[in-house]
RNA sequence: GCCCGGGUGGUGAAAUCGGCAGACACAGCGGACUUAAAAUCCGCAGACCCUAACAGGUCGUGGGGGUUCAAGUCCCCCCCCGGGCACCA
């Protein structure tokens, strides 16, 4: 017989399609533990990649893991269905985004049921651009409106060309666009819809220490995203000008300022174009350094650019001590962060060092290290510019002379509260999620813009504002729906009068910002979800994707949770208690894709060798966490293992039936010890090790590809004893209980298969509901254990002992071999060295 | 520059708590079966030295030092690859 899985999978599947509650999660009520699995959703471009399979393969050997463990799973999958490449399909094919994005959902759905995914599509599916999804959104978005949380400003913003469209800061990788690697963003100034996530900045910030399920990696970039500053605001009056407002600048060292010997202004402070423009020659300065700082931010160079700077001529007070120092304008001066100026303070930073040392600004030391004289002092920190604070003490600093550095910075910043000239501060780096889209294929933003009225939210029950459906989408002259009369004009729901409704529509991002929460409920009509649902199944037990979301899907939905909790309607913080990235699939050493021609098509994977052997070789072939190098070679590997599982099985399930049949097919007893064969027992003891390497591994580290290398193992051994099943020297109780474990432990890897010969050997009902097989430690352990003897560490012999054996006797045993002694002829033995139930080591001279 | 990963045979990898380095596979080589090939099955396989062979020896987890009876694993320094952050005041 033959192993054909085109044949079986093929057969399997349809009986599974035949059955849509096959997945479905049990009621709340079922008594069982809940087990939320979840992978991420994919964009509906058509087709599956291998990094898909990947993810889906971890989620799913996982999900029927947690299943055959007794867990009440919810395995939910959906589409992230807006998005430009519909947009672009239009274009290209005159072919509408919805019937392309619709059509490839279809053809993406075929596949994943080839690959046996265990998904509930019935009970969960979902398609964000459809409007019984997207009506949520736009609810929500009301929602935030009411919270002030959702508001509108002009400001400078990211705008990919390519996309025209607006994009987040989030969505600009290194100076280009996150969708278009080689696209520089570039800044405009528009009027836009943001979300003020930084209201939550403290809590996503802080959220992140309770977090130990999520990767270190991922946290950590969340971390330097977010970042926060704790600092100091202090003003900087600015001298001979009575009309002019003081300069504000943040320092985070405050303890400093009596070293202040500049003020440093970003070319783009609004001061300096005040100054500018009775100032020519300034004015040409820094509209150099402007183009300069837009230049290098383009290439990802700023930061690296020469520091350069011009005198304005003007002074600043220091209010600490009253000395005029001089205003500059520097290109290293951001205007984005902080108040876009600084106090430049050389001695104790490392770029205001570099500058004054340029320019011949003056160079004050007022931090010294707290040294104490002796020979364990680091003299290097004695060298300018000093930034160490930890063990630092101020010095030529008026009144706080000699205070510590931290202390100071405290009393410095309350003193400067009291004396109305500045106050404690923190600043982040995160910014408010700008959501505005230029685009079509989206969900329109549900404000309308009133003559009279100004923003008018659309009233909740004229929800959804569909988006239409017979439209000419153009790249150019902004949004495509301001060209949409039908849409445009609408009456304002306050008068009456005739106004324009927002034609900008959402960012995806928001889309997927909850899907994970709708899947609990998908197909509620009165709500987004139903708050009880969505607090049984959460947090998400295991979260799985890819890592290049760590910053963007994964910040907007932890945003999006805390906002949700906030309205009341649901409990959790944070929406998911463990996270796993995994790895990138590589071939020939680089990230597969179209330009490098290096795309292994999981659909061509399949058709050679089987759905089970391409998924299986997608967790054999690395740990999930790390990039995998695809190899057809390993698939053809995989193939032929599970030919084997097949011929074997298939060989000897004529006489585990009849087995079932003498015993009335009642469960066959567990074989034991009791009138056991060697062979028997050998088997037996192999089978109870492999359940418990294979349980722990899935249980703790996931690290599947030692799992299939176990079963390989078992495997391995069950052939090399396949005359002795035969022969009756294994008896039949025994060779039954093997055969039916196999199948149950290849079961998450290889469902088709497992499938396929649960049946041949005489069992009924789905594979994924039996219980998961249980390790019995009495029938694990080994009679006698392998002790390598070493002499000087080096590796003499291997002698067998009793399991059980104590020191002196492993001891004396190892000094009664031959090849011990041999080695030891002569010389006298100086230690020995006894590891119980591990090794021997003579220490001999 | 800072913060994470990672570096082990020809290749993917394993060694989970400091205890036989290279499990399990891929590719390779040899054999069986076959008229032949494919498929399948059996066997060999880190490098080097020595040997007619058996046996034996030396080296070996990016490099260098250290701790230890014992180091891929722990400590210190350095190199390389991948990822993230970066004039963030």
């Amino acid at each position: 017989m033959r192993y054909t899985p085109a044949e079986i999978e093929t057969r399997w599947q349809a009986r599974w399609d035949a059955d849509p509650t096959l997945y479905a999660a049990e009621p709340h009520s079922s008594g069982k533990p809940k087990f939320y699995c979840l992978e991420m959703l994919p964009y509906p471009s058509g087709a599956l990649h291998m990094g898909h399979v990947r993810n889906y393969s971890i989620g799913d050997a996982l999900a029927r893991f947690m299943w055959m463990r007794g867990y009440n799973v919810l395995h939910p999958m959906g589409w992230d269905a807006f998005g430009l490449p519909a947009e672009n399909a239009a274009l290209k094919n005159n072919t509408p985004p919805r019937e392309w994005t619709l059509r490839n959902i279809e053809q993406m759905k075929v596949q994943m049921r080839r690959i046996g995914l265990s998904y509930d599509w019935a009970g969960t599916e979902v398609a964000t651009c459809l409007p019984d999804y997207y009506r949520w959104n736009q609810w929500f978005f009301l929602k935030m409106y009411e919270k002030g949380l959702a508001y509108r400003k002009s400001s400078k913003v990211n705008w990919c060309p390519q996309c025209a469209t607006v994009l987040a800061n989030e969505q600009v990788v290194g100076g280009c666009c996150w969708r278009h690697e080689d696209q520089l963003v570039e800044q405009r100034e528009l009027e836009q819809w943001f979300f003020r996530i930084t209201k939550y900045a403290d809590e996503l910030l802080d959220g992140l220490d309770t977090m130990p399920g999520w990767p270190e990696k991922v946290r950590t970039m969340q971390r330097n995203w977010i970042g926060r500053s704790e600092g100091t605001h202090v003003d900087f009056a600015v001298a001979a000008t009575a009309d002019t407002p003081p300069i504000r600048v943040f320092t985070t060292r405050v303890d400093t300022i009596f070293g202040a010997t500049s003020v440093q202004l970003a070319p783009e402070h609004p001061l300096v174009k005040q100054w500018a423009q009775t100032d020519p020659t300034l004015a040409t300065a820094v509209e150099e350094m402007i183009a300069q700082q837009k230049a290098a931010r383009e290439t990802g160079d700023i930061g690296n650019i020469e520091k350069h700077g011009v005198s304005t001529g003007k002074k600043a007070i220091n209010p600490f001590n009253g000395e005029m120092v001089p205003i500059w304008v520097a290109n290293y001066i951001l205007a984005d962060y902080g108040t876009g100026a600084i106090m430049s303070v050389p001695a104790h930073d490392e770029r205001d060092f570099e500058f004054a040392q340029k320019y011949g600004l003056p160079i004050v030391r007022v931090i010294a290290p707290s040294l104490s004289g002796g020979a364990g002092d680091d003299t290097e920190d004695l060298a300018l510019p000093y930034t160490g604070e930890a063990e630092a003490v101020l010095i030529d600093s008026g009144e706080w002379t000699g205070e510590a550095c931290l202390e100071a910075q405290q009393k410095m910043a309350a003193f400067a509260q009291q004396n109305a000239f500045g106050e404690k501060t923190t600043t982040f780096r995160l910014k408010d999620w700008g959501v505005s889209r230029q685009r079509y294929w989206g969900t329109p933003i549900p404000m309308i813009n009133c003559p009279d009225h100004g923003l008018v939210p659309v009233p909740e029950d004229q929800l959804p504002v569909l988006l239409p459906e017979k439209i000419e989408i153009t790249q150019e002259g902004g949004s495509p729906l301001s060209k949409v009369p039908s849409f445009v004009n609408v009456p304002c729901p306050v008068c009456g009068k005739p106004s324009r409704r927002e034609t900008d529509t959402m960012d995806t991002f928001v889309d997927s910002s909850w899907y994970f929460y709708r899947y609990t409920d998908a197909r509620n009509t009165r709500a987004p979800f139903d708050s009880e649902k969505a607090n049984y199944w959460f947090p998400i037990d295991q979260y799985i994707g890819g890592v290049e979301h760590a910053i963007l899907h994964l910040i907007y939905s932890r945003f999006w949770t805390k906002v949700m909790r906030d309205i009341g309607l649901i409990h959790n913080g944070e929406p998911a208690e463990r996270l796993f990235t995994q790895g990138m699939v590589i071939k020939d050493g680089a990230k597969m894709s179209k330009s490098k021609g290096n795309v292994v098509s999981p659909d061509l994977m399949i058709e050679k060798y089987g759905a089970d052997s391409t998924r299986m070789y997608a967790l054999f072939a690395a740990p999930p966490d790390r990039d995998l190098e695809w190899q057809e070679e390993g698939v053809a590997g995989i193939s032929r293992f599970l030919s084997r599982v097949y011929r074997l099985t298939t060989k000897f399930s004529p006489a585990i039936r009849a087995l079932h049949t003498q015993t009335h097919g009642d469960e066959i007893p567990a074989a034991g010890f009791a009138n056991q064969t060697p062979k028997g027992e050998a088997l037996l003891r192999l089978l109870h090790q492999t359940i418990a390497k294979i349980t722990e591994d899935f249980s703790g580290r996931w690290h599947f590809n030692t799992c299939i290398a176990a079963i390989m193992i078992l495997m391995n051994e069950i052939s090399a004893q396949e005359a002795a099943l035969e022969n009756g020297e294994i008896p039949a109780a025994t060779m039954a209980e093997v055969f039916r474990t196999l199948i149950l432990l290849l079961s998450p890897f290889a469902p088709f298969l497992a499938a396929e010969l649960w049946e041949q050997i005489g069992h009924s009902g789905v594979l994924f509901r039996q219980p998961w097989p249980v390790a019995d430690a009495d029938l694990a352990r080994e009679s006698e254990i392998e002790i390598p003897v070493q002499a000087n560490g080096k590796l003499v012999t291997v002698i067998r002992v009793p399991a059980g054996a104590d020191e002196e006797a492993i001891k004396t045993a190892a000094l009664a071999d031959e090849k011990v002694l041999s080695r030891i002829a002569g010389k006298t033995i100086a230690k020995t060295i006894v590891v119980k139930g591990k090794l021997v080591n003579l220490v001999v001279k």
